[in-house]
DNA sequence: GTGCTGACTATGTCATCGCATAGTCAGCGG
DNA sequence: CCGCTGACTATGCGATGACATAGTCAGCAC
């Protein structure tokens, strides 16, 4: 019914794991609600501070704040580029840790539609190339899909 | 290189999605760094007040609170139990929706793992039955992996 | 060089989240 | 019924995150 748990970490007591668990590291850098719907409009194409802000529904301060930590964490990078007779800008773009993320912001999505339902619905997600439903779920690299009882967490601080 | 739009999203224009988002509604319930690490926990097994509060390294007060969030928002729930010669006390036991959320912590724990590292480095994840690791990804329900750039997202306010 | 627009920055205020310390409360052992 | 322990609750304070409003700054159009 619970992760197996390997080596120290199966017998920690009750010592917390402070910043040795990526959790609260991801969490510090990136936990935050703004952040998550600024990386989600990302994910939908969004690289410009104003659409950004806007699509979020936050004031540009906050915006501003959470661009520069999500950039600082190198999850996005400033890009500058011109269109035709406008000035120089820049673009917020996803960097590989950023696409990195998205299971991440799926998880949540699916999460959130079937167990924070809203009178809209769930959002679907779907595959581009067969229309079947999406799911963010665990799997080994033998192929396997990894049910909870399966999962072994190994502890970093061997071998 | 960013997820596809259907519908009405396609063309939202700048307007925010508000708590149409199921990533904006997982955030309010449990968007928080103690939270995760409350789950976190609770996947290990821990299921005591004084262990979850210990193990996460926070007040008892901060933990008593999100505690009392999470069983709100329905993730975790309070049994009670009685060990021999001891007093009844309760367990906070993952229901349903709260095991439904080991891919937004797997995906966590990843990510932070491979992008925001630490001297003690990633927690390994692997699969009991085969010993290889384990990843939180994207499938389709035809049991394709599904890259970004495959992925559809579906609006909730049509059909 | 004036205006306009996109992209911020500044200020002030309020709510939330965290810590630290201290207090409460229930019930079993003695 | 007294004390101990596990499980909280209360209070006070500082840090963070949000909002609203207003100001700045760069550069292209004119």
């Amino acid at each position: 019914m619970t992760v197996q748990l390997e080596g120290r970490l199966a017998s920690r007591g009750d010592t917390p794991l402070g910043d040795r668990c990526g959790i609260d590291r991801t969490m510090q850098l990136i936990g935050n609600r703004t952040a998550m719907l600024l990386l989600r409009e990302a994910f939908h194409g969004a690289t410009r501070f104003d659409s950004l802000h806007k699509r979020v529904g936050v004031t540009e301060a906050v915006a501003a704040q959470r661009l520069k930590e999500l950039v600082a964490a190198g999850v996005l990078a400033k890009e500058p580029y011109r269109e035709p007779g406008q000035r120089t800008r820049h673009a917020y773009v996803l960097t590989e840790a950023g696409h990195a993320l998205l299971p991440v912001v799926t998880a949540l999505l699916e999460w959130g539609g079937r167990y924070a339902p809203s009178p809209y619905g769930p959002t679907p997600l779907a595959h581009a190339g067969c229309g079947e439903p999406v799911h963010t779920e665990l799997r080994c690299e033998a192929g396997h899909a990894v049910p909870e009882e399966e999962l072994v967490l190994g502890t970093p601080l061997e071998g």
